[in-house]
DNA sequence: CTGAAAGCGCTTACAG
DNA sequence: CTGAAAGCGCTTACAG
């Protein structure tokens, strides 16, 4: 005997729409169609199927649909991180395009490995997403099949791909350090470190601007370029500046690959009673909200990450629906602040 | 005709477990006890089963297996906003616990609006989630009727609820309050202003604790509560510092609802020449990676967000599972740290 | 504009 | 230890 007198069955115990279709006298059919398609249905139908939805208080199920019409409107959005603001703004302004549409966001965190980015591209391939989202442009070998078996469209954020075969959206992470080379070059610095940490690819194709501008300046020397897997923190910033200052007593200025490593480097510099940038010159990128505010203030390159989220998504969302974009390689540019701290 | 000779029909064109069950030689439903529960199935019957799956490259699909077994495998988690970095380690430590089981979490950001907290929920419900976690104890009456109709598992994140009807993991947000105030008190300030900003329950909490601590000495005056719904930035940190200097002129300590206020307030001393603790003492809340490293040192309530989230999960988890809790109401306490600010 | 029926890819009592 | 069959709640060509 069934679980209840309801004759439901195994099912969840909410309305279905074959009921609703009941309470609304029309077949099921039609009453998907209501739901689906009103503009094919008449005034009258609609009116009856949508007051037994109310009263019913039915919730299309979501399982159901996804089987019955062969697209799970599910997209995945993989983020290297949620400590990183950057990233976190990246997801608000994905969150915000799909929130629009009637897709579902599945978000993952990779923790900066190719191996988790991986696993959970595996785990979400079992919803059978409609398209995907990932940060960056290199992917592992394993990955790089998975997407090619799935045949979903792909946008890459936060750089640009340098084929048109892959939708990107983002800004040259390399032209981005290279013009903040620049500035620092142009204020008479000559002696700039480039301090990464993480060392993920955005970081290195900073990394690679820093260095043409600074080989182009004829200033390139190999022992400027500091390197550390560790992840950016503004702990790791202040120990790295303190290396910096034992290590390199030449160095007039230091490019950090982050704002949060830079607010430790000024931190550390302050307590230390080290003028910044009387004595040391300091920059960052990506502008995070502190970098205006503390003093001295910091000189960095705004990025726009937030865009890059929305824009991300929404050009999936296009060619999912089939609408063939404008660009296949969006370019939302970034911004030189020039501040107290250079 | 079918759009393809593999029989498919309207399919995923992905192998399906009837295609991996034939290629084993076995049944449908012995493929999914195989995947399922592998220990009822002989160990010739594995081999081959898992033999079938690799070859075919089988991925199994959620939406089917939610809708014949009538449990989706999905929890739902609602935080306020991912600019407060509480928040990314609440979903940080949440993601952590989920990671290790089968279930999928559906994200999902409020931007501290109860109508939106109710929408977005309501979306939820038609992936039918088999439990849910909220920030805070507080819900419109909307969300608190969806709650009761679903009547699945529901966990409260960052307070502890008065009532054992409700699942919470947090601490207390009054006591920790308390803390703090008292601490300042016992430094010897006795014009102690609390300014809050977003005024969500948590920051409301706090005030209370702030008020009660006043109270107790015999020191509250409501002109020392300075509220706003503005969003807590660093910028609006140094703003409201200036507004408490230019207005209350006796007042000789600040506590800040969240520490990126308290950032922007001794920015604001920094750079105006304001001696803190000397001219006026600062403390915040939920102790930021900047704050033990920024000078002066700031004072602050260190709150145990990552592990309220990995905590609240897995509580969340377990009684999905039918596991009996030890405890309804998890209590992670808080830590003050006291440093050069006051 | 509306409907009957098949089918999406799984799981689940129930037998044997 | 293994299997036949029904069913989860929808959508979709195809008719009419």
């Amino acid at each position: 005997m069934s679980r209840s007198g309801t004759g439901r069955g195994r099912g969840t115990g909410r309305a279905t729409l074959g009921e609703v279709a009941q309470a609304a006298g029309v077949s099921t059919m039609t009453a998907s169609r209501t739901l689906s398609q009103p503009e094919l249905v008449t005034e009258a139908t609609r009116a009856r199927v949508e007051q037994a939805v109310q009263a019913l208080g039915y919730v299309p199920n979501r399982a159901a649909r996804a089987l019955a019409s062969n697209r799970s409107r599910v997209i995945v959005a993989l983020v290297p991180s949620l400590s990183n603001a950057v990233f976190t703004a990246v997801l608000d302004g994905i969150q915000d395009a799909v929130d629009a549409s009637q897709y579902q966001l599945l978000i993952g965190i990779t923790h900066y490995s190719d191996a988790e980015e991986e696993k959970l591209l595996r785990t979400y391939l079992q919803s059978d997403p409609d398209g995907i989202l990932l940060p960056g442009l290199s992917h592992s070998a394993g990955v790089r099949s998975m997407l090619e078996t799935l045949s979903v469209p792909v946008v890459a954020m936060m750089d640009l791909a340098a084929s048109p075969d892959t939708l990107s959206v983002g800004f040259s992470q390399s032209e981005a350090g290279m013009a903040l080379t620049r500035h620092l070059l142009a204020k008479g610095y000559r002696r700039i470190a480039f301090v990464g940490a993480q060392l993920d690819e955005r970081t290195l194709r900073r990394a690679d601007g820093w260095r043409q501008a600074m080989q182009e300046a004829g200033l390139f020397d190999a022992r400027l370029e500091i390197m550390t897997p560790e992840p950016s923190t503004v702990a790791l910033g202040a120990a790295l500046m303190q290396r910096v200052l034992a290590g390199l007593p030449d160095c007039d200025a230091v490019f950090f690959c982050n704002d949060d490593l830079a607010h430790g480097a000024i931190f550390h510099c302050q307590r230390a009673g080290i003028p910044v940038p009387g004595r040391i010159a300091v920059a960052g990128f990506n502008d995070l909200p502190a970098s205006s505010l503390m003093v001295p203030s910091l000189t960095t390159v705004d990025t726009p990450r937030y865009q890059v989220g929305y824009q991300a998504a929404s050009l999936l969302l296009d060619t999912i629906a089939g609408k063939l974009p404008k660009a296949r390689r969006i370019d939302l540019g970034f911004t030189l602040r020039e501040r107290e701290s250079t």
